[in-house]
DNA sequence: ACCTGAACACCGTTCAAGT
DNA sequence: ACCTGAACACCGTTCAAGT
């Protein structure tokens, strides 16, 4: 059945089929996707130009649903929801993390994401150059949450006997409402060191 | 050459040349690997039980050198030590780091890192359900900021105009050096909230 | 015990051929 | 414009054969 009357495949599609296969635990990859759309592997390169650009799809087609609207307020309520939105991205897509993290961020919905808080950021008055470190910061702050979210005990894996660790991982007691708990405890924990910063450049002894 | 009289690899062989293989920037894998070592890909399943524990090689090969002494002090000491070792450690092998996010750790030395810092953690008061939360904020600082040393500019990469984000990008002088200061301002950040939590949990209201 | 070589099912990508 | 099918160089893993 070649070039159907209507098109089998749009980037649309294709991300929406690549997001179904990161999240279902099935190993990624631009075969089993193919498969899965019930397509050739070829067909694909008729809408992308291959795995890296898919895979940028899906970190566009999950900041969609976390970051859709820009967060208004004050800069720690900007900072405060962008996490908060970041965090649940990554917990409730944790296959996608090995795949998206170190590549290069090109999505325009998840930089206008980053732009809006790097602006929030600069306007309340923090050093320019300290900005992307706070960014970096909030950023691998909410991947690691999401990891811990996502992944309850099998992160660590002691082989031999440990003082407290295999205690700790024996008798954590996860779920959502424990990790949102302790998430919202460590956002309280940033914040407040973030003030206590800006309150220092704002008046230096 | 079929069993040589003395053997061409042995998993500390294969280590090495995995982590050589993995810093040099060229692609990963077992095919690639065997070649590097002058060998045949199914030599080296009479060593490992395949790409998983080379994997898992290349961590405890990093781990050794970066985490090497479990550090003695305060809690606060073990803290900053293990994390400095940390951020070394992914920020000198970034391209590691897609290979081992994600991935279980049975290594017995990272183990023990961990171990060691939990036990501290315990010690100094921090409750037994937060350490681990508190372990996972630590090893994911460790790993943005990690990044962030490794990869100056290219990790965003905005394609049209951005109010802040790109003047920053742009302005971002970048460097061991620069990067150091900020992780320092960083980590002092991370040491006063978790501070501040001690005490308020010493003294409850 | 430790290596080779053949074999297997997979992978990502290209490209001519079809409508 | 958009799909197929053949082809390519690769991948990770298994296993019989050799010493």
């Amino acid at each position: 059945m070649p070039r159907p009357r209507v098109p089998l495949l749009s980037a649309d599609r294709i991300a929406d089929a690549a997001l179904e296969l990161v999240d279902s635990g099935r190993p990624f990859g631009v075969n089993a996707l193919a498969r899965a759309l019930g397509v050739t592997p070829s067909s694909l390169y008729n809408h992308v130009s291959g795995r890296d650009e898919i895979i940028e799809l899906i970190r566009g087609r999950i900041a969609a649903r976390y970051l859709p609207v820009l967060p208004q307020g004050s800069w720690d309520e900007v900072l405060a929801e962008t996490l908060r939105g970041e965090r649940r991205m990554y917990a409730e897509h944790p296959n996608a993390i090995p795949l998206i993290v170190g590549k290069t961020i090109t999505d325009p919905l998840v930089i206008a994401s980053y732009d809006h808080l790097a602006t929030s950021l600069v306007d309340a008055g923090f050093p320019e150059d300290e900005v992307l470190t706070v960014i970096a910061i909030i950023d691998s702050f909410a991947l690691g949450f999401g990891l811990d979210l996502a992944s309850p005990d099998d992160i660590w894996q002691p082989q031999g006997r440990t003082a407290t660790l295999g205690r700790l991982l024996a008798s954590a007691e996860r779920g959502a409402a424990r990790s949102d708990r302790a998430f919202e405890e460590g956002l309280e924990l940033l914040l407040d060191s973030l003030r206590l910063r800006l309150a220092r450049l704002r008046e230096p002894d």
